[in-house]
DNA sequence: ACCAGCAACTTGTATATATAAGTTGTATTA
DNA sequence: TAATACAACTTATATATACAAGTTGCTGGT
């Protein structure tokens, strides 16, 4: 079963979104008209119409008939994925990561708060931690668990500064469709309070997540515990 | 400039819709194959699947290559709005609500985090905070904001033990379509403490919320603060 | 100078058609 | 009997085409 390659739309899709992610195009921006697009690419109209249909169901852009493909540049987010400062926003460049434990395969101990299939138990977990800073400053500590289902490659892929949601998708053509998630105010435990130096009465978030996929019965676990004290989860709904 | 009637697709995606609401298809079914819609509606595949994509893009279906369209039954909820206790699953009948501050009409002071518009400023806010308790035990405390903009005889209603939203949408054909949360850990406060009998180190989620509506520029926010001892807040995405 | 109207763009809707690829049940074969 | 092969379904992707309808700017007439 040889790795298909990722349909014309679907390309164009991925390169548009990076467009409008790395500023290229901007908010209020007028994308190329769907004729240009289809000279440019050498597609047909339908072809073009369904990347930038993708492109509206996530937020990135809205069309207007007569004018054009607008970039509103911020999609809806997929539940919480995005920082904003209390004082300040956040650019890309102040924010780093660090894998605290490499992606390896292990088995499941468990999904955090959640159910997993036999199948899933099965094929063991590709298991990772990341602690994310911003300006040097320990803010996200992750947990993610992933079953070990035909992903090649995966664990010597580079996470350091890249979304798993964005390598999913790139190179596996695995979308997030949804999820679920329960929150907790909590206290610093001994490993949180030597990751984010914070004593032990501080208030901690906790967050477990379940990523539901376009992958029939694929689906994914992370645990995040944040300190909202200088920065606020965010996440539109 | 005359009611421009739905297209076909629209037509059907409503239809489908209401079948699946109405529960003349449940979940696990399959919808009548893409062919089968096309002979008995008499529209062509590309119509069709227009209407599909529009199911599958708000949850109520997916559809599987070989199989057929496979409902879902329900859309994805609207950020948080359930609680499910770690224990056992909390229903209404365990849900009580006490109304602490009744609604009223006052100046806006803040709206939490977030910016209104001078709009908005100018007609003023109704005004209300609510107790919520599970067993009688306070799980939330809730502060909502609302603009005072066409909403008659909005602070007689009895809210007791109805959800905003659904007041909102009953009476005033006012939807929430989207909205955006802000979520902190934090330590319990003196009013805190008082409504929930916990020390000052007690950990509390705070979530500032802000809603938006199917009129145009009409948003509302609310303030929730929580205690997820014994219950989590959950959602979906 | 103004403005009505048209030309040239844009996206929206819809048809017709073709081929690829996944699923399922049945018939055939070892 | 059990495994294999195939036929008949399903959705997925893509092309080619046509006309409708909204937006914008130019152009010619008043």
């Amino acid at each position: 079963m040889a790795h298909r390659e990722a349909p014309q739309y679907r390309k164009l899709y991925e390169q548009l979104r990076h467009l409008i992610e790395d500023g290229t195009y901007n908010s209020g921006d007028l994308l190329p008209s769907e004729n240009e697009l289809c000279a440019v690419h050498n597609l047909t109209r339908p072809t073009v119409r369904n990347a930038l249909d993708m492109l509206v169901n996530e937020g990135f852009i809205v069309r207007k008939q007569g004018k054009g493909s607008i970039v509103k540049g911020k999609p809806k987010g997929i539940g919480i994925l995005s920082f904003s400062g209390t004082t300040s926003a956040v650019g890309q460049e102040n924010l780093t990561t660090q894998i605290i434990v490499k992606p390896h395969i292990r088995g499941w101990d468990n999904a955090f708060s959640y159910e997993i299939t036999e199948k899933q138990k099965s094929v063991g977990c590709i298991y990772l931690e990341r602690l994310r800073l911003i300006n040097q400053v320990p803010i996200l500590y992750e947990i993610t668990m992933i079953p070990n289902l035909n992903l090649p490659r995966f664990t010597s892929r580079n996470l350091e500064n890249k979304s798993i949601f964005d390598v999913l998708r790139k190179h596996y053509q695995i979308d997030v469709k949804g999820g679920e998630q329960k929150i907790h105010a909590i206290k610093a435990d001994e490993m949180i309070q030597e990751y984010f130096g914070v004593p032990e009465t501080h208030p901690m978030l906790r967050l477990d997540r379940k990523m539901e996929t376009n992958r029939d019965g694929f689906c994914f676990f992370s645990q995040i515990f944040c300190n909202t004290e200088a920065y606020s989860i965010t996440g539109r709904f």
